[in-house]
DNA sequence: ACGGGATTGTAGCAGTTATTACAAGGATCG
DNA sequence: CGATCCTTGTAATAACTGCTACAATCCCGT
């Protein structure tokens, strides 16, 4: 028993879960595999090296965070200033907080081109995206994809907002939707 | 000659123009010495200790980020969207992409509560707000400060999409700018 | 020229990092 | 029982971290 590739699946969960909480900055060997509770020596046995770890655990929690939205708001139509009112008062969450802290964690080191992060980035960005274009109302198309973007820098803006101690800006903007979108 | 305060000037802005084009990740001592021309030794002779020199150099840059602004885009009242689409072309120059970069990795930084990141990551916001504010028509007071929030939600998303490979989805935002806010 | 403070180099500390060599334990199968 | 392989601990590596003790050098006023 303990199989190898059982093992290497309950560290992944265990590990995405402690991302979650942690961030990107406290990631040695050692920290990783106290928050699993095994050794150092063991996820190199169970993995090839420390990348083939964060790349499989990100993986997860990108997965996590593509189905927890999914979850949260279920795939019908809405006006933009609908969708972009419940995306952002979801993203708010407290229950949200640490996978949109990670999530700027990861823009970051992509945007500074560390491995393996700008290929991650770049496909939750994509997914994100999807997500909320599958819930805008109106026909598919360029104009409905500029409208998706539209709203998904709304919500990475307030993202930064709270995560910078601007919690009475992000209201703001909030506040500001029915004022600008429904004119 | 050589005077201490002279010293310490000119390494905060070697150190400034380093952080910029290095970014907050590869920032030890020794790094940051060799990228100012002198040695770790000194840095700790000129300077208290590391959370010294990055408070400094840090302000440094804030201090340039802000007066960059100034210079690029007078302090005229425009409307809303005008004002939008020329602070997202401006935040989009390739001479403005590293300070981006640099402002995203201290937010992440600020998310995950890495001292001294949190007070700088504020301040740098509030001026962000007041330099947006100062050039939006209207009346003084909370409405105008609401709008003011909304425009810089959606540069700091634009500038998330540009540092993930988004271009198109930025470009996307800047094309919708127009339709939305323009009925 | 000389004493004394300001400046700087060398070397080292104790801690961390990813990774590996070696070997001991454990199970499994002949 | 014995041999083999899977699993795991111990210990080490070489590199790096912020920081410091010590000593050498430099420049200045006298």
């Amino acid at each position: 028993m303990a199989n190898r590739q059982d093992q290497r699946e309950k560290v992944i969960q265990m590990l995405a879960d402690h991302l979650l909480t942690a961030g990107l900055a406290q990631t040695s060997l050692r920290q990783l595999a106290a928050a699993c509770g095994t050794s150092d020596r063991m996820l190199l046995y169970y993995f090839a090296d420390k990348a083939e770890i964060m790349t499989l655990v990100l993986g997860r929690v990108a997965e996590q965070f593509s189905s927890a939205l999914d979850q949260a708001l279920p795939p019908e139509r809405l006006p933009p200033h609908v969708l972009l009112q419940q995306a952002s008062a979801l993203v708010r969450t407290p229950a949200m907080r640490p996978t949109m802290r990670l999530w700027l964690d990861m823009v970051a080191a992509a945007a500074r081109q560390e491995q393996p992060f700008p290929a991650i980035a770049t496909a939750i960005l994509h997914q994100l995206m999807a997500w909320i274009e599958a819930r805008l109302e109106g026909p598919p198309g360029p104009a409905r994809r500029q409208r998706a973007a539209f709203l998904l820098a709304l919500i990475d803006g307030i993202a930064i907002f709270d995560m910078t101690g601007g919690e009475a800006e992000a209201d703001a903007v909030e506040q500001a939707l029915t004022d600008i979108l429904l004119p």
